[in-house]
DNA sequence: AAACTTAGTTAGTACATACTAACAACTGCA
DNA sequence: TGCAGTTGTTAGTATGTACTAACTAAGTTT
């Protein structure tokens, strides 16, 4: 939904005293690419495609290249990112600013639905994608006072501008580790939805303990035990499940 | 926010399968338009253009007749409105469920910002306005539930299909009430952010015991007292306070 | 090296939302 | 009765977001 980009949604977020109010696509796009970022993705058109059509609620809208290629070139315009030679997509620093605020709110939205009004993990992700547009500065504020300064989503991602600090220890996936060895669950992947069902009900999820049992690569299945149980993940899975070491 | 009718926001709402998706500014006149229906008035696209100017992050935009009428065409043709032959907006029956809806959920988010997140009641109609439009069934359902079924919002509209059943007793205008009598506060205007904290601190809010001490027409002052103390009030405020009987 | 594949842009179009300016229709009053 | 103010519509235009179709530029394959 949604109309043209001066309609409402005002938010006097961050700086820049620019009266500039960004259109939710763009919101959208930013937070696209700061994630991207963050797993270290070379934010091309055609990936920033693939992302976004993987977004909840996107319904495939918005996804072509012709459709990305028109939206950064109004994004440049408006100073949010710049086009490298390597056809590359970098954020400006204005970029980053508004980014970071958009996973600041998302990841806030998501732990609000999950924590506090107890909406089933996987739908938080869904939810927040909403949610983080509808968010001012003044309810950020409650909301993060209200659920005590959380430092990650609920998925393990850290909340920019929290006083997060990155545990000790190596990160790796799943698949990476080793066999025997007791690990900590750090991030889960949030955006699918029948993964994190199944994901919950083996307690495979963010700060648990987690043991590789068996690791069969060529079966391409790794048996895991946690405090649910035991049972098997295929190595594509795997892949996509951050440990650390526990303790 | 923003963008053409057809980006996020998907809300598979209400009956009706057709794959219907409304925007966030045919919602905004959906509610607009249902909520002039409550106080009386008589919806026509002027009295609408005053309605959106008063809009919260209204920010002016949309406010002008031309940009009303085309809206209004466009509803038409969803099927959302009706314009009879006095110059007269009524909404078809489909658009009542679609406005119910969206009252429903502005006044849940005002009692979710409200109570459960201690946001100052002066800034809730303008969080609610933006919520209102990002609250999915499912999390709409976890909201009423954590918030234990409210039938009203704060500011003591009822919220539509919660169990509120009208108090007893007739409603009136604090302006048309009598000297002497006590009163319970039953509704206060909710887009008026400076009232409404003056208000806050008079505690004349839904609910609490309000009573005319003097009502001097002449001087267009009416003083009331309440639990926090006495204080003067002009006719024209006294107007948009609904009170009935205490007790 | 020619042809194909991949990735991305440009061109042209469509539609929702917004505006200003010009017009029409009704109301009230002289 | 006619003229003025109010109210609302039509006309014409702009901008954001989206698409398909056609092109281009790189790298791959044979």
């Amino acid at each position: 939904m949604t109309s043209t980009r001066r309609d409402s949604q005002a938010r006097p977020d961050d700086e820049h005293a620019t009266p500039e109010r960004i259109s939710q696509v763009a919101e959208n796009y930013l937070l696209s690419l700061y994630v991207m970022g963050e797993e270290g993705l070379r934010a091309t058109s055609g990936q920033l495609a693939e992302f976004i059509r993987a977004l909840p609620a996107g319904e495939g809208l918005g996804t072509t290249l012709p459709s990305i290629t028109g939206m950064l070139r109004r994004m440049a315009r408006e100073g949010l990112v710049e086009l490298t030679s390597t056809k590359e997509i970098k954020l400006t620093p204005k970029g980053v600013v508004l980014a970071e605020g958009m996973a600041r709110r998302h990841r806030l939205a998501e732990r609000l639905v999950v924590d506090l009004l107890g909406l089933e993990l996987h739908k938080a992700h869904e939810e927040a994608h909403r949610l983080e547009h509808a968010i001012s500065p003044d309810l950020e504020v409650k909301i993060r006072e209200r659920l005590g300064n959380p430092t990650t989503c609920p998925f393990g991602r850290p909340i920019p501008g929290s006083d997060y600090v990155p545990p000790p220890g190596p990160r790796q996936t799943l698949e990476q580790a080793d066999t025997g060895v007791d690990y900590c669950v750090d991030r889960v992947p949030e955006e699918d939805t029948e993964l994190l069902k199944f994901l919950v009900e083996l307690d495979i999820l963010p700060n648990r303990k987690i043991t590789i049992v068996d690791a069969s690569r060529h079966r391409g299945v790794i048996t895991v035990r946690t405090e649910s149980g035991e049972d098997a993940l295929g190595y594509g899975v795997a892949a996509r499940i951050w440990v650390r070491p526990w303790d």
